[in-house]
DNA sequence: ACCGTAAACTTGTAACGTACAAGCAATTGG
DNA sequence: CCAATTGCTTGTACGTTACAAGTTTACGGT
């Protein structure tokens, strides 16, 4: 009941409200500029960060049970934006990257949605949004830590 | 391609990472000292911070469809851990508040909650909590300026 | 006073994202 | 060489949410 507890729930209100406008956000720039699908753009918009990789390092990455990955790298691999080749040295395993259309693509979906960033966070100053992102980045890894335990990220919930 | 570009992509990454994290966090919480489901407890944390409010006012600050409220408030009355009673001035709203009940589970909800942030969160002082809720806090409100336009704060997304 | 329109909410329904479970191919260890 | 394990795919169900239609009450003009 003391105040700092209120500073703690005050935090997770927060984090609710923005995980609720981020989607709003999200859906809506993607409306107004219909193109890649918002999940996609992250995909590939992680490939492009740290390269090449397995799906289910990217399943850990993005916090998602690895089926989701698996299908949203069907729909990808469809549309011809990523490449994906055998894994070297584990035939189960493959090895995930953008492709070529994939990175024009994602380029695409880049500055569609940095204008719509901007739009928004326009008055923000660069060293504002890198201290934000910085200790949103502090408070995941926290969380990842206590959450996420050792290894595999999805907390099997017992749905 | 600057840099200043590569910001606002890892705060958009992080703000991503945060909501998935959240969810999670949340339902381990739950399963672990089942009692108030989360989106009840948010809820009803909400109508004890703010005090007596309409459906949809609820619905605006909690950013979800008014049907979405309308069902939980008729679960929580079915709970009787609300106390409803029609608008004085306006025979078709009704006025929503915590009862007596409602208090006692919320702060039920709210220490097992608590004790599962101490776990994770538990380096953390006061003030470096505080000042990340005060940043999110600014970044909801520019973007619920911009997205939520002027009044219903549920964009219509056309699903 | 009455009727049409609008507003507040409720209920019905569909879509989306996700997790869980079962299955399959490839690897590893004894 | 076979059993157990690992990495992924596919099947399925659930929860959350939005959208649409329906109901009741309020409001405003004539």
């Amino acid at each position: 009941m003391s105040s700092a507890d209120d500073v703690r729930l005050e935090l997770l209100r927060e984090l609710r409200s923005s995980a609720q406008l981020q989607h709003l956000w999200v859906m809506q720039a993607w409306q107004e500029e219909p193109g890649l699908h918002p999940a996609a753009g992250m995909l590939l918009s992680d490939l492009a960060k740290h390269g090449e990789a397995r799906p289910s390092e990217l399943a850990k990455r993005r916090l998602v049970d690895l089926s989701v990955i698996s299908r949203q790298i069907t729909q990808l691999q469809a549309a011809g934006l990523i490449d994906r080749r055998p894994a070297p040295e584990d035939g189960r395993a493959s090895l995930i990257s953008a492709s070529e259309k994939g990175h024009a693509e994602l380029e695409r979906w880049r500055v569609g949605y940095l204008a719509f960033f901007e739009k928004a966070l326009g008055g923000w100053d660069e060293g504002r949004l890198a201290d934000l992102t910085s200790r949103l980045a502090d408070l995941n890894a926290d969380l990842r830590a206590t959450i996420g335990a050792p290894e595999n990220c999805t907390v099997h919930v017992g749905k």
